[in-house]
DNA sequence: GATTTAATTTAGAATTATTATAAACTAGAA
DNA sequence: TTCTAGTTTATAATAATTCTAAATTAAATC
Protein backbone atom coordinates (compact mmCIF):
# COMPACT_ATOMS: atom_id res chain seq x y z
CA UNK A 1 0.00 0.00 0.00
CA UNK A 2 2.81 2.15 1.05
CA UNK A 3 4.89 1.62 -2.36
CA UNK A 4 1.53 1.61 -4.72
CA UNK A 5 1.15 5.50 -2.63
CA UNK A 6 4.85 6.63 -3.43
CA UNK A 7 4.58 5.40 -7.02
CA UNK A 8 1.31 7.24 -7.59
CA UNK A 9 3.23 10.19 -5.96
CA UNK A 10 6.03 9.89 -7.78
CA UNK A 11 3.91 9.77 -11.17
CA UNK A 12 1.20 13.07 -10.26
CA UNK A 13 4.77 14.54 -9.12
CA UNK A 14 6.02 14.46 -12.58
CA UNK A 15 2.92 15.53 -13.69
CA UNK A 16 2.20 12.16 -15.48
CA UNK A 17 -1.09 10.67 -15.46
CA UNK A 18 -1.51 7.57 -13.25
CA UNK A 19 -2.55 5.14 -16.16
CA UNK A 20 -2.98 1.74 -15.67
CA UNK A 21 -0.12 1.34 -17.91
CA UNK A 22 2.27 3.71 -16.20
CA UNK A 23 1.21 2.91 -13.15
CA UNK A 24 1.97 -1.08 -14.49
CA UNK A 25 5.42 -0.12 -16.14
CA UNK A 26 6.25 1.90 -12.97
CA UNK A 27 5.81 -0.55 -9.75
CA UNK A 28 7.98 -3.21 -11.99
CA UNK A 29 10.54 -0.69 -12.78
CA UNK A 30 11.03 1.15 -9.36
CA UNK A 31 9.63 -1.20 -6.66
CA UNK A 32 12.96 -2.89 -6.51
CA UNK A 33 16.05 -2.76 -3.80
CA UNK A 34 18.61 -3.01 -6.50
CA UNK A 35 19.09 -0.80 -9.61
CA UNK A 36 17.76 -2.45 -13.10
CA UNK A 37 19.05 -2.42 -16.66
CA UNK A 38 16.81 -2.82 -19.07
CA UNK A 39 16.21 -2.00 -23.07
CA UNK A 40 12.82 -1.54 -24.69
CA UNK A 41 12.26 -4.77 -25.74
CA UNK A 42 12.78 -6.48 -22.48
CA UNK A 43 10.82 -4.11 -20.72
CA UNK A 44 7.77 -5.07 -23.13
CA UNK A 45 8.45 -8.90 -22.88
CA UNK A 46 8.83 -8.26 -18.85
CA UNK A 47 5.06 -6.63 -19.16
CA UNK A 48 3.61 -8.97 -21.22
CA UNK A 49 4.45 -11.64 -19.05
CA UNK A 50 3.18 -9.42 -15.68
CA UNK A 51 -0.25 -8.79 -17.26
CA UNK A 52 -3.00 -10.46 -19.40
CA UNK A 53 -3.10 -7.84 -22.28
CA UNK A 54 0.10 -6.85 -23.03
CA UNK A 55 0.86 -3.12 -23.68
CA UNK A 56 1.46 -1.71 -27.06
CA UNK A 57 5.26 -1.14 -28.02
CA UNK A 58 4.68 2.59 -28.36
CA UNK A 59 3.08 3.02 -25.11
CA UNK A 60 6.54 1.37 -23.64
CA UNK A 61 8.36 3.61 -25.54
CA UNK A 62 6.53 6.47 -24.21
CA UNK A 63 6.10 5.82 -20.88
CA UNK A 64 10.49 5.09 -21.03
CA UNK A 65 10.80 8.39 -22.52
CA UNK A 66 8.21 10.03 -20.02
CA UNK A 67 9.85 8.48 -17.24
CA UNK A 68 13.40 9.65 -18.15
CA UNK A 69 12.24 12.89 -19.11
CA UNK A 70 10.73 12.89 -15.58
CA UNK A 71 14.41 12.48 -14.46
CA UNK A 72 13.23 9.00 -12.70
CA UNK A 73 15.54 6.78 -15.71
CA UNK A 74 19.15 7.89 -17.57
CA UNK A 75 19.91 5.95 -20.53
CA UNK A 76 23.22 4.90 -20.86
CA UNK A 77 25.18 5.63 -23.75
CA UNK A 78 26.38 2.53 -24.62
CA UNK A 79 26.42 0.76 -28.19
CA UNK A 80 26.35 -3.04 -27.66
CA UNK A 81 26.49 -5.29 -30.15
CA UNK A 82 22.79 -5.78 -30.24
CA UNK A 83 22.52 -2.16 -30.72
CA UNK A 84 19.53 -1.99 -28.09
CA UNK A 85 19.48 1.23 -25.83
CA UNK A 86 19.88 0.58 -22.10
CA UNK A 87 18.08 2.40 -19.65
CA UNK A 88 19.22 2.46 -15.98
CA UNK A 89 16.84 3.12 -12.61
CA UNK A 90 19.98 4.29 -11.14
CA UNK A 91 20.20 8.05 -11.86
CA UNK A 92 22.69 9.00 -9.71
CA UNK A 93 25.78 10.15 -11.58
CA UNK A 94 27.82 6.30 -11.84
CA UNK A 95 29.65 3.85 -13.88
CA UNK A 96 29.45 0.18 -15.61
CA UNK A 97 30.72 -2.93 -16.09
CA UNK A 98 29.46 -4.14 -19.67
CA UNK A 99 29.75 -8.13 -20.46
CA UNK A 100 29.40 -7.74 -24.13
CA UNK A 101 28.85 -11.36 -24.85
CA UNK A 102 25.94 -11.36 -22.09
CA UNK A 103 25.06 -7.75 -23.15
CA UNK A 104 24.76 -7.21 -19.43
CA UNK A 105 25.23 -4.30 -17.77
CA UNK A 106 26.17 -3.91 -13.89
CA UNK A 107 26.44 -0.76 -11.73
CA UNK A 108 29.89 0.89 -10.51
CA UNK A 109 28.77 3.15 -7.68
CA UNK A 110 30.77 6.59 -8.28
CA UNK A 111 32.48 6.19 -5.23
CA UNK A 112 34.10 3.04 -6.59
CA UNK A 113 36.18 4.76 -8.53
CA UNK A 114 38.72 7.36 -8.53
CA UNK A 115 40.89 9.47 -11.26
CA UNK A 116 44.48 9.74 -10.60
CA UNK A 117 44.77 11.96 -13.89
CA UNK A 118 42.24 13.00 -15.96
CA UNK A 119 42.71 15.92 -18.87
CA UNK A 120 41.58 19.19 -18.89
CA UNK A 121 38.28 20.00 -21.03
CA UNK A 122 39.40 21.50 -24.74
CA UNK A 123 39.17 25.10 -25.33
CA UNK A 124 35.52 26.98 -24.31
CA UNK A 125 34.54 23.56 -23.12
CA UNK A 126 33.31 22.08 -19.52
CA UNK A 127 33.11 18.84 -18.48
CA UNK A 128 29.75 17.60 -17.93
CA UNK A 129 30.38 14.05 -16.87
CA UNK A 130 32.75 11.47 -17.17
CA UNK A 131 31.10 8.03 -17.61
CA UNK A 132 33.36 5.05 -17.26
CA UNK A 133 32.83 1.37 -18.99
CA UNK A 134 34.92 -1.45 -17.84
CA UNK A 135 34.14 -3.93 -20.54
CA UNK A 136 34.16 -7.78 -19.52
CA UNK A 137 35.62 -11.06 -20.87
CA UNK A 138 35.79 -14.52 -19.51
CA UNK B 1 54.01 7.80 -54.10
CA UNK B 2 55.80 6.37 -50.70
CA UNK B 3 51.79 6.44 -49.23
CA UNK B 4 50.24 5.51 -51.93
CA UNK B 5 52.83 2.09 -51.68
CA UNK B 6 51.71 2.01 -47.89
CA UNK B 7 48.04 2.12 -48.53
CA UNK B 8 48.71 -0.63 -51.27
CA UNK B 9 50.58 -2.74 -48.53
CA UNK B 10 48.33 -2.21 -46.14
CA UNK B 11 45.53 -3.96 -48.17
CA UNK B 12 47.20 -6.22 -49.78
CA UNK B 13 48.67 -7.39 -46.09
CA UNK B 14 45.19 -8.12 -44.95
CA UNK B 15 43.99 -9.66 -47.68
CA UNK B 16 42.18 -7.19 -49.23
CA UNK B 17 42.19 -6.39 -52.86
CA UNK B 18 43.15 -2.51 -53.82
CA UNK B 19 40.11 -2.14 -55.84
CA UNK B 20 39.52 1.40 -56.67
CA UNK B 21 36.91 2.77 -53.86
CA UNK B 22 38.98 0.69 -51.21
CA UNK B 23 42.19 2.56 -52.38
CA UNK B 24 40.11 6.06 -52.50
CA UNK B 25 38.59 5.49 -49.42
CA UNK B 26 42.16 4.39 -47.41
CA UNK B 27 43.70 6.79 -48.84
CA UNK B 28 40.83 9.52 -47.26
CA UNK B 29 41.06 7.80 -43.90
CA UNK B 30 44.69 6.41 -43.39
CA UNK B 31 46.64 9.43 -45.23
CA UNK B 32 46.51 11.90 -42.29
CA UNK B 33 48.46 13.20 -39.32
CA UNK B 34 45.98 12.81 -36.97
CA UNK B 35 43.61 10.60 -35.38
CA UNK B 36 40.14 10.83 -37.19
CA UNK B 37 36.27 10.19 -36.73
CA UNK B 38 33.57 9.85 -38.69
CA UNK B 39 30.29 7.92 -38.97
CA UNK B 40 29.60 5.82 -42.42
CA UNK B 41 27.29 9.12 -43.57
CA UNK B 42 29.82 11.86 -42.73
CA UNK B 43 32.20 9.32 -44.97
CA UNK B 44 30.05 8.68 -47.79
CA UNK B 45 29.57 12.50 -47.90
CA UNK B 46 33.39 12.88 -48.39
CA UNK B 47 33.84 10.57 -50.89
CA UNK B 48 31.04 12.07 -52.73
CA UNK B 49 33.04 15.00 -52.86
CA UNK B 50 36.33 13.57 -53.55
CA UNK B 51 35.39 11.53 -56.40
CA UNK B 52 33.21 12.64 -59.33
CA UNK B 53 30.94 9.07 -59.31
CA UNK B 54 29.85 8.33 -55.79
CA UNK B 55 30.43 4.97 -54.05
CA UNK B 56 27.20 2.89 -53.25
CA UNK B 57 26.61 3.36 -49.67
CA UNK B 58 27.11 -0.19 -49.61
CA UNK B 59 30.77 -0.29 -50.50
CA UNK B 60 31.41 2.22 -47.51
CA UNK B 61 29.69 -0.35 -45.55
CA UNK B 62 31.30 -2.77 -46.97
CA UNK B 63 34.80 -0.95 -46.77
CA UNK B 64 34.88 0.13 -43.75
CA UNK B 65 33.35 -3.30 -41.50
CA UNK B 66 36.56 -5.07 -43.79
CA UNK B 67 39.25 -1.90 -42.67
CA UNK B 68 37.65 -2.56 -38.58
CA UNK B 69 37.92 -6.64 -39.32
CA UNK B 70 41.82 -6.12 -40.46
CA UNK B 71 42.04 -4.17 -37.69
CA UNK B 72 42.87 -0.82 -39.01
CA UNK B 73 39.60 1.14 -37.87
CA UNK B 74 38.19 0.32 -34.69
CA UNK B 75 34.70 1.05 -33.48
CA UNK B 76 33.61 3.69 -31.04
CA UNK B 77 30.90 1.84 -28.23
CA UNK B 78 29.32 5.39 -27.48
CA UNK B 79 25.51 5.42 -28.53
CA UNK B 80 25.20 9.72 -29.39
CA UNK B 81 22.08 11.53 -30.14
CA UNK B 82 22.05 11.02 -33.53
CA UNK B 83 22.10 7.36 -32.71
CA UNK B 84 25.10 6.67 -35.53
CA UNK B 85 27.78 4.09 -35.54
CA UNK B 86 31.67 6.41 -34.77
CA UNK B 87 34.48 4.43 -36.35
CA UNK B 88 38.50 6.05 -35.25
CA UNK B 89 41.51 5.69 -37.20
CA UNK B 90 43.00 5.21 -33.44
CA UNK B 91 43.28 1.35 -32.82
CA UNK B 92 45.18 2.06 -30.18
CA UNK B 93 43.82 2.01 -26.43
CA UNK B 94 42.38 5.50 -26.01
CA UNK B 95 39.18 7.47 -24.24
CA UNK B 96 37.45 10.02 -25.68
CA UNK B 97 36.00 13.52 -25.07
CA UNK B 98 32.58 14.05 -26.12
CA UNK B 99 30.51 16.93 -27.10
CA UNK B 100 26.99 15.93 -27.20
CA UNK B 101 25.70 19.15 -29.13
CA UNK B 102 27.94 18.95 -31.90
CA UNK B 103 28.07 15.02 -31.81
CA UNK B 104 31.91 15.72 -32.27
CA UNK B 105 34.46 13.08 -30.85
CA UNK B 106 38.21 13.81 -29.36
CA UNK B 107 40.79 11.36 -28.60
CA UNK B 108 42.29 11.58 -25.32
CA UNK B 109 45.27 9.24 -25.43
CA UNK B 110 45.62 6.07 -22.84
CA UNK B 111 48.40 7.89 -20.51
CA UNK B 112 46.23 10.85 -20.02
CA UNK B 113 43.95 9.61 -17.85
CA UNK B 114 45.14 7.48 -14.55
CA UNK B 115 42.55 5.38 -11.99
CA UNK B 116 43.73 5.76 -8.62
CA UNK B 117 40.89 2.97 -8.21
CA UNK B 118 38.99 0.82 -9.86
CA UNK B 119 36.87 -1.98 -9.27
CA UNK B 120 37.91 -5.46 -9.96
CA UNK B 121 35.92 -7.22 -12.29
CA UNK B 122 32.69 -9.84 -10.83
CA UNK B 123 32.69 -13.25 -10.30
CA UNK B 124 34.37 -15.33 -13.11
CA UNK B 125 35.25 -12.42 -15.33
CA UNK B 126 38.25 -10.28 -16.26
CA UNK B 127 39.00 -6.74 -17.54
CA UNK B 128 38.83 -6.98 -20.92
CA UNK B 129 39.50 -2.86 -21.52
CA UNK B 130 38.31 0.22 -20.02
CA UNK B 131 36.81 2.62 -22.14
CA UNK B 132 36.38 6.50 -20.43
CA UNK B 133 33.99 9.08 -22.08
CA UNK B 134 34.35 12.37 -21.31
CA UNK B 135 31.09 14.22 -21.39
CA UNK B 136 31.55 17.93 -22.66
CA UNK B 137 29.20 20.59 -22.18
CA UNK B 138 29.46 24.62 -22.62
C1' DG C 1 -23.01 9.75 -11.16
C1' DA C 2 -23.19 11.73 -16.04
C1' DT C 3 -20.78 14.81 -19.24
C1' DT C 4 -16.90 16.85 -21.13
C1' DT C 5 -12.14 17.55 -22.37
C1' DA C 6 -7.55 16.93 -22.80
C1' DA C 7 -4.11 13.45 -22.03
C1' DT C 8 -2.97 8.86 -23.19
C1' DT C 9 -2.99 4.48 -25.54
C1' DT C 10 -3.01 2.02 -29.57
C1' DA C 11 -2.34 -0.17 -34.24
C1' DG C 12 -0.18 0.57 -37.90
C1' DA C 13 2.48 3.41 -41.11
C1' DA C 14 6.78 5.97 -41.66
C1' DT C 15 11.54 6.69 -40.83
C1' DT C 16 16.34 5.61 -40.21
C1' DA C 17 20.49 2.91 -39.75
C1' DT C 18 22.18 -1.20 -41.19
C1' DT C 19 22.43 -5.81 -43.46
C1' DA C 20 21.32 -9.11 -47.11
C1' DT C 21 20.74 -10.39 -52.01
C1' DA C 22 21.83 -11.27 -56.45
C1' DA C 23 23.40 -9.44 -60.74
C1' DA C 24 27.17 -6.80 -62.99
C1' DC C 25 31.90 -5.78 -62.79
C1' DT C 26 36.98 -6.29 -62.07
C1' DA C 27 41.69 -7.63 -60.14
C1' DG C 28 44.82 -10.83 -60.69
C1' DA C 29 46.02 -15.59 -61.88
C1' DA C 30 46.60 -18.81 -65.65
C1' DT D 1 43.16 -13.05 -73.42
C1' DT D 2 40.44 -15.87 -70.62
C1' DC D 3 38.81 -17.31 -66.39
C1' DT D 4 37.38 -17.02 -61.68
C1' DA D 5 36.72 -15.56 -57.28
C1' DG D 6 36.37 -11.31 -54.94
C1' DT D 7 33.98 -6.71 -55.16
C1' DT D 8 30.74 -3.32 -56.14
C1' DT D 9 26.26 -1.99 -56.81
C1' DA D 10 21.18 -1.08 -56.71
C1' DT D 11 17.72 -2.54 -54.39
C1' DA D 12 15.13 -5.20 -51.09
C1' DA D 13 14.90 -6.67 -46.36
C1' DT D 14 15.42 -6.00 -41.46
C1' DA D 15 15.31 -3.85 -37.05
C1' DA D 16 14.95 -0.14 -33.77
C1' DT D 17 12.52 3.79 -33.16
C1' DT D 18 9.27 7.62 -34.11
C1' DC D 19 5.06 9.41 -36.05
C1' DT D 20 0.03 9.62 -36.85
C1' DA D 21 -4.59 9.75 -36.21
C1' DA D 22 -8.36 7.37 -34.21
C1' DA D 23 -10.09 5.19 -29.96
C1' DT D 24 -9.87 5.22 -25.07
C1' DT D 25 -9.59 7.04 -20.45
C1' DA D 26 -8.38 10.09 -16.24
C1' DA D 27 -10.11 13.53 -13.94
C1' DA D 28 -12.35 18.01 -13.89
C1' DT D 29 -17.02 19.99 -14.14
C1' DC D 30 -21.84 19.82 -14.01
Amino acid sequence: MVKKLSILNKLRSSNLRPTKQRVEIAKFLFEREKTFHFTIESLAKSMAKKTSKEFALATIYNTVEAFKKAGHLSEVHLKGKNNRTYFDTNISNHHHFYDNETSELIDISENQIKFEKIPNAPNGKKIANVEVIINLKD
